[in-house]
DNA sequence: ATGTTATTGTTAGCTAGCTAACATTTAACA
DNA sequence: TGTTAAATGTTAGCTAGCTAACAATAACAT
């Protein structure tokens, strides 16, 4: 079931962070980044992966023409950087703080290799984590073939509500997602003035309501 | 450095093949496929890998309304349903021979959990695949964001370029990919009469020539 | 409070690229 | 070698969604 693959991937952050293996608790530290802090850069090389303990970090890159792209926003308890582990020479993306307090737990790749080594069901579960970030990716190569944009708004709406989503007691899903309708529509490949005209077409449908960073799917749906 | 990653990437199949490791090569063995041939199904369970000795492979799904997408075509040397190994329990996608001898070797996902845990540098060259997957999605996922079928078909050429490209002694590069102008239109997320123009403009302004499944990249681009 | 900046809402006008249809060429194969 | 199917080339007409521009809120700092 795809619904259990989802569920069984959320909390990652309880198996991968060696705070929880008394054998690398000693060398391990958080790290505090301020809003707009850089955590690291596109030419840094990757040594090490990052668990988010709070705050808000947002990965992308930057066009020839300066613009900002934005890849994905991460909160509470994902991990970022991990291709660092899969072989990867230089970041070639951004990762920046955008939460005045963000707290960050740096793993280093060897220290990685090491507890994959010695712990078989923690390597099962980070191959998961791994499957999990294709299965993402695909997803959102899926969104972006099809052919109109309100399609993509809702397929993308769908993803929010999977990783975001709660149910409510009426059966309504409150979406408390981090991203803002301008990086939506990087996200889906739509212009910002299209996805706001889509949105509130959604809404007068009653389709959905949404308000700031909340997004509520409404039950009949 | 990009081209390094990609260059290293390309003999997985020398790396990876069971036969190599004398302890594994009894309990192995080729599957043969005719053309039209289903390796797995959509439905089925996944619990193997496979590797291509020879021929080709179409990666896709089907939508609703029963339109055939091509994910990818591959050929010798590549490594396909590598996901079963990253916890997923069902393919969401078929996989189908395109020869009439495409000869395959597929690997139970337990073996090669074995042969990883074994040899440390056989995992690491396993890692940087996945990785290279990664990076390749990343790659489409961008390719798909430009905003005009131009800057996505003159992209998508490059990967070819990196995949498929022999350098020639003038400095033009060979080309000789698997994929149908249709098949190439779906990868871009184009209608195959937008890329069938392009292409021919590209040939008018000698920036290409082309010709069945060969495309000529003219030196001075 | 009050200026300042980012986000969201809205419109007008233009065009890239879609669909649908058909013609032509190339490949497959019996 | 002739027949059939698949791939490629081409056109006409229509529209989704883009850009650019501005207005109205909301968020945030001092």
């Amino acid at each position: 079931m795809k619904e259990t693959w989802y569920l069984e991937c959320v909390n990652l952050f309880k198996i991968i962070c060696p705070h929880q293996y008394k054998d690398y608790k000693k060398a391990h530290s958080f790290d505090n980044y301020k809003k707009k802090d850089y955590i690291y850069f596109d030419a840094d090389s990757s040594q090490t992966i990052y668990l988010i303990n709070s705050g808000k970090v947002k990965l992308g890159y930057y066009t020839n023409d300066g613009k900002e792209i934005v890849k994905a926003i991460l909160s509470k308890g994902e991990v970022f950087g991990e291709k660092a582990f899969l072989g990867e020479e230089k970041r070639n993306e951004f990762a920046q703080s955008l939460d005045n307090s963000t707290i960050i737990c740096p793993i280093p790749v060897t220290t990685l290799q090491n507890m994959m080594k010695n712990n078989t069901s923690f390597a099962l579960s980070f191959y998961k984590f791994i499957g999990f970030r294709i299965k993402k990716l695909e997803r959102r190569l899926e969104i972006l073939l099809f052919k109109d944009v309100r399609k993509r708004t809702i397929e993308f709406i769908d993803e929010l509500k999977e990783e975001f989503g709660t149910t409510l007691i009426n059966g309504d899903i409150i979406i408390k997602h981090p991203y803002s309708q301008k990086e939506i529509a990087t996200l889906i490949g739509a212009s910002r003035p299209s996805l706001n005209i889509i949105l509130n077409d959604l809404r007068d449908e009653d389709y959905l309501a949404f308000n700031g960073k909340e997004i509520l799917l409404k039950i009949k749906n």
